[in-house]
DNA sequence: TTTGCTTTCCAAATCGCTTTGAATGCGGCA
DNA sequence: TGCCGCATTCAAAGCGATTTGGAAAGCAAA
């Protein structure tokens, strides 16, 4: 079934039917009715190839997905996808995920690029002087970045969230709880977010005087794992730390085992704010104690992200898109008074 | 860059270019030298929507993301995409991740089909009745379903774990280990892979003269959270359960959050094996206790599927794919004898 | 020289849609 | 009546590849 049949079926001509079901003004209301009418009838869809081809438009979006970067194709990115293509999906937009080897991202793109395979990109995880976004900029490819590259002066679009913001919060919170010898456990220390939130937690501890032990500070991917294991080492030194600040909810999960075995109670012993992404399969709330977070959806982000790429195909200057979002601090019951 | 202009460039056709590129054997090794050359040095690469209308194939495969139902979009789906597009990239291919609601998944199929954006699909998470598998069927869509679909009577391809395998040895050594009240955290009920694995652990109870106890068994979500609280209902009982099958390590992660808080060791008061789908940043060798797993790689399944699906492009019928993937039994300090 | 094969290359049709530029029908108005 | 303007509709020209059905060139055999 295809616009030519459709149109033979109707004795009308493809270019009205065309025009029809695509929402054009000059074609009679009845008309209208009578095609998509029939075409539902008839169960025809467009053929997305041809319909690309003639409007140059690929009607997909790109997903990288980071191979052998620092920050797997793990949890979060899943997450993120979820809110990216649960928007996109409303409007018949492909995702199309990319994977890619850290080393050969430019060749890539360009390939992405010369082939209009896709007409935007989403990118996530960046560095300060991310070289993605120069080399996207002079490919003349759309993009938004999740996240953002400090020291890049290019303008671009991007959406972030208050990283730093959350972390100093999140610190004065624990000072003002008594704790002083607070460790963080972070991200991947290359990745711009992480470097944001060891600004968060540096300025708070700054701004009574204290600065961080750089023996409690500790970084990586966000895996139960390596919390348990820097946890653990943390939890070794004396004195010991009172408090911990864990970039995931996945570190966290690790954290909370290790102050398991090193015998100490979490909210009363130790006490730790996590920062949580909103997986609907991980709730702070549900834990045993509780969690205290930091809380931004990184699915939200992803629909929002979703979004803002809509508009740009709208002709919205990337340049005008930027979005911080603040970022809650939820107070459970894995924070309490430092032990004297 | 276009391919009138490159064959113009080269004072060829465009017919000779595209053979040329294509690797078709009709033109002369020289030409296609030059013409390769050519295309690199001015960057050519074929317009995807082009090349798909003129030969009607899309040159990509879908994946749908579950939105709604029991399993979600998580580190599973992730891990599995993951392996899927590392081997589907090799051959530019692209993967389009399309949402889809629990409810109207056939509808979505439709207009799938008919739009031609893909030209196979991957299917997840079966239940023993999918009635995914008739609806692809029927509307002429290849398709390789992962896991299987044990009522359907339709031939098609499959790939799937030996569930029922690894479970009833999993369950055989920890009665060797003299366990007899074994609690079992599944996932969720309606999923065959869940019904395979609890016939596993069945029938190694039953081969011994035992029975397992209804209230030892628990299923849902491969969450952190639903590990933990199951376990930790579980460990109330008396008598207590002495060894738990988790049917991922993030249900493992859970039960041993429980064992931990109850006062327990594991690996010595209460012994557990998880099933481990590899996930390279969750490491059960690394865990304190080393956790012993049931393990194979939905990574490897991913790709595996990825390199089936080619081979159905090239006209391997459906039929006559079936893989069933032993799994292997790994065994470390979670596992100890029951004590007495 | 002709014929018959290969080898190598080409012109033009095709894929199914969008979009341009023009045609048609019809009521209103002078 | 004749012309205009508006609302509809249409025929045909793209979009950029693949592919069909030859054709030209080169060469060996007749």
């Amino acid at each position: 079934m295809k616009l030519k049949d459709l149109a033979a079926e109707l004795g009308l001509s493809q270019t009205t039917v065309s025009r029809a079901l695509n929402g054009f003004p000059e074609v009679n209301e009845a008309t209208r009715q009578r095609v998509s009418e029939a075409a539902r009838r008839l169960g025809y869809r467009a053929n997305v190839s041809a319909r690309r081809l003639a409007t140059g438009r690929s009607g997909a979006i790109g997903v990288t997905l980071p191979l052998q970067r620092s920050l797997h194709f793990g949890p979060h990115t899943a997450e993120f996808l979820s809110g990216i293509s649960e928007r996109m999906a409303q409007h018949d937009i492909d995702i199309v995920v990319t994977p890619i080897d850290a080393d050969d991202e430019v060749p890539v793109f360009r390939r992405l690029v010369a082939s209009k395979r896709v007409d935007a990109l989403v990118l996530s995880a960046p560095t300060p002087n991310d070289e993605r976004i120069a080399a996207l900029t002079e490919l003349g490819m759309p993009f938004l970045l999740h996240g953002r590259a400090d020291n890049v002066k290019i303008p671009h679009a991007w959406l972030d969230i208050d990283n730093e913001g959350a972390f100093r919060r999140a610190t004065s919170h624990l000072l003002d709880l008594g704790h002083t010898r607070i460790a963080m456990i972070n991200g991947p220390e290359d990745q711009t977010f992480a470097i944001h939130r060891a600004r968060g937690f540096r300025s708070a501890m700054e701004a009574r005087g204290l600065s961080p032990d750089p023996q409690l500070i500790g970084g990586g991917r966000f895996t139960d794992e390596n919390g348990f294991r820097l946890a653990q080492a943390f939890l070794e030194r004396r004195p010991r730390p009172t408090a911990f600040l864990a970039g995931s909810m996945m570190t966290a999960l690790g954290v909370f085992r290790a102050i398991r075995l090193a015998g100490l109670e979490l909210g009363k012993d130790v006490s730790m704010i996590a920062h949580d992404d909103v997986f609907p399969y991980l709730n702070a709330d549900n834990m045993v104690p509780s969690m205290s977070t930091t809380r931004s959806s990184i699915r939200a982000a992803g629909a929002r992200i979703a979004e803002l790429l809509l508009q740009m195909q709208d002709g919205k200057p990337p340049g005008s898109i930027h979005e911080l979002w603040p970022v809650e601090l939820v107070l459970r019951e894995s924070t309490g008074p430092a032990p004297r």
